[in-house]
Order: structure tokens, then sequence, then C-alpha cells
DNA sequence: TTTTCATTATACCGATTGGTATAATTAATG
DNA sequence: CATTAATTATACCAATCGGTATAATGAAAA
């Protein structure tokens, strides 16, 4: 097996699991089932591991965002279910990286797992800018609140899969396996409403 | 100065900057200008440390919101309302604090600090879904949702107040210090709104 | 077969971790 | 003044931290 991709799924579930900075290089070497000097030969440091598990996870979101979202069309509600759609299917395909990326975005701002996640956030918060950007015409004048506007949508979505999979975490199930487009739908007329008003 | 006090002071200071595993007893006793032993007399142990500062900050929550909620009256808008003023009220006065609370409840479930708020996170969400329980004859039927709707109104808050301190963050602001009651008002509108739907 | 180069195992490093034994200090009480 | 009990400073501990020097391995190319 590929020992660099088996490193990082390791790493990945112990991180999610205790945390970044509770889970030690040595015990991640041990449930891999390889020696440190391996690890740093891919990663360079610890820092470089957790970097690298980021680079993997966001571009595969990436990814899925990409393939769903449509530049032609601007219409708002239909841009927005494509997003939500892409985000709730991501977090349901890799609710490992997910919660762990929801973890890294609420974690302390002056720590190290923050500073490592910062610039994939930004990124995101971007592509979700310049599309309330093209919608601006149907939302009206947003008066740069563009940038609230996506804040608050990704939060939205964050706290929707958070509650799901809390509910699922207290009842010992795993997250639904499939989204719902009637729900999603809802989801967006919920958020909309907060806006339009 | 108490120090006791200091101490809890510094320590939740340096906690919400930086997170609980990243700060060293070490760093925590140089800040506050005293030695270990006298951490370690008052605490027991950095985990201890970490239960004393919750202990502090979770009943002055609990406080706000008993000294906001009627039991008396049973209208959900109502009492939807006073959380709510309560609630944000908190996370302007104790700004540190609440920061802190948040990132924890995101923060590994397997983790240390994780285990250390759980039981103050569901006794918020017992008071939460015991208003729910108790206006319920308004909400109709809700076959047991009153769970899911705590959390989903907590999360709501929450993300309200992450989405605002967010930013002022990027802007270098500090939170807004009034809590406008038209805002807050807006606010549960369009939370009951996917609700009641 | 020999060379080459990616990959791995053994063993180690200084620094820091959370935590403590012990005695000195301080303030209040008899 | 003597005694008691709360509080603090000095100095230390084993264990673990992230990280590395060095040489052995393995397979592929020459």
């Amino acid at each position: 097996m590929d020992n660099r991709g088996n490193i990082l799924d390791v790493a990945l579930h112990m991180f999610s699991d205790k945390g970044y900075d509770a889970v030690s290089v040595q015990e991640i070497v041990e449930s891999a089932g390889i020696t440190k000097p391996t690890l740093y030969y891919y990663f360079g440091s610890k820092y470089g591991l957790l970097e690298a598990i980021l680079e993997d996870g966001f571009s595969k979101l990436d990814q899925m965002i990409g393939s769903y979202i449509d530049e032609d069309s601007n219409d708002v509600r239909e841009q927005l279910f494509k997003v939500a759609k892409a985000f709730l299917t991501f977090a349901v395909e890799e609710s490992r990286f997910f919660s762990f990326m929801l973890s890294l975005m609420y974690s302390a701002k002056g720590g190290e797992p923050y500073k490592a996640v910062k610039p994939h956030l930004h990124k995101l918060y971007q592509a979700i800018i310049d599309m309330f950007e093209r919608s601006s015409s149907q939302l009206g004048n947003m008066n740069g609140r563009q940038e609230q506007f996506a804040m608050g949508y990704l939060g939205f979505l964050n706290q929707y899969v958070f509650t799901f999979s809390e509910r699922n975490f207290f009842r010992d199930n795993d997250l639904r396996e499939h989204i719902n487009d009637d729900d999603v739908r809802s989801l967006i007329q919920q958020f909309m409403y907060g806006i339009v008003s």
C-alpha cells in the first residue's frame, strides 16, 4: 500500500479524533505501522503533515464545488443550491475531514492549526463572495456586505451539518448517506429569508 | 490582587488565544507572575485549571440566562428573544470566554478539552430543550425534535456571534458593544421561519 | 554484477512537558 | 511570644515532545 497516503489517512483520523496538538508523531507512526524518519521523509515536520492533509482535503472540496458551480447562470437561488449540494455531499463523503475542518475553523486564532487552515478558508470564502458578487443584480445593493453574506452562508451550512452529525453522534449512528434535494431547497429558502428582508 | 482569580484570568486569555494544549503551565505562571506550586495548590492539575475556568464562565452564563428567562410566560417568540438577548449580551461582556467556549464546542470529541465542556454544554442544551418543551403547545407536535431545535437554536446564535466577531477580527475592531433589540427580534424571526414552515 | 537512488530501521538528541518534594515565608491565632 | 496553618519559592523529576544522524535495505538501471 502507498505509504504517504496511508500516513495521511491515519493522521487525519487521529487528528480529528483527539486534536492536532494532543496527537504525537510517535502515536501516528505506530498506528500507521511505520517509523518516524519515514514520516519526516514525506512531510518534513508535523506541521508539514497537517498542511498536506489540508491541501488534500480542500482540493477535494474545491473540486466538488467547482463541479457543481455554474459560471453562466447568475440565479441566486440556483447558485446557492448548487453550493449547498456540493458542500453537504462533501460533508457526507469526507465526514472525517469535514469535522476536522470545522474544529480548525473555530480553533484559537493564535494557534498553529488555525494558521494552517486560514489560507484555505479565505480561498473558500472568496469563491462564495464572488458568487454573491455575480448575483448582486438580484440582491440589490449589498454595500460591500458580500463578505458577511459569504461567512453567514458557510456558517449556516456548517451549523446544519454539525447539528445533524452531533445528534447522530449521541445516537451512535452515521451521518445520513443521502442528501435530499428538497431538504437542501428548504435550507436555501430559510437562509434567503434572512437576506432579502 | 487575588491570586486564584488572576490565574484564571491569565489562563483563559492564553487558552483562548493559542488553545489549551498549546499553552504550557510554565507559560501561564510566568504571565501570571507566580510559580508552579502556587498554581497546583489552587487547581491540582492543568486539567483542573481548565475545569475551574469553565465552571466560572458557565456559571456566569447560566446566571445571565436565568435572569432573563421567564418561567411563567410560554410565548415562544418572547422566550426565544430573551434567551437570545441573554446569550448575545454574554457574548459581548465575556467575549474571551465565549470564543473559548466556541472553540471547545467544535473541538475533537475524543480530546480532553471537549471532555471538560461536555457536561456544561449538555446542561445548557437541556435548559433550551425545557424551554421548547414548555412552548410545545404553540409549535405543534415536535415529535421529540426538541433536542434538535435546541441545538439548532444555539448553533444559530453562535454562528451570528462568530460571523460578526470574525468580520471585526479582519478589520481589527472589537465586537459591537451594544446589543440592538431590533436586530435580535429580526434574528428570532429568521430562525422561527425555518421552524414553523 | 555493480551502481544508483529511493526508502526504511535503529538509535539517539536537547528541550520541554506536567507535576512534585521540601523548606522558607507570611499572617493570623492562642 | 509561640504556635498554627495558609501560602509561596527553589530545585528537581521521569517521561515525552518534535526532530535527526547514520547506515542498512530494496529494487531498478547500467
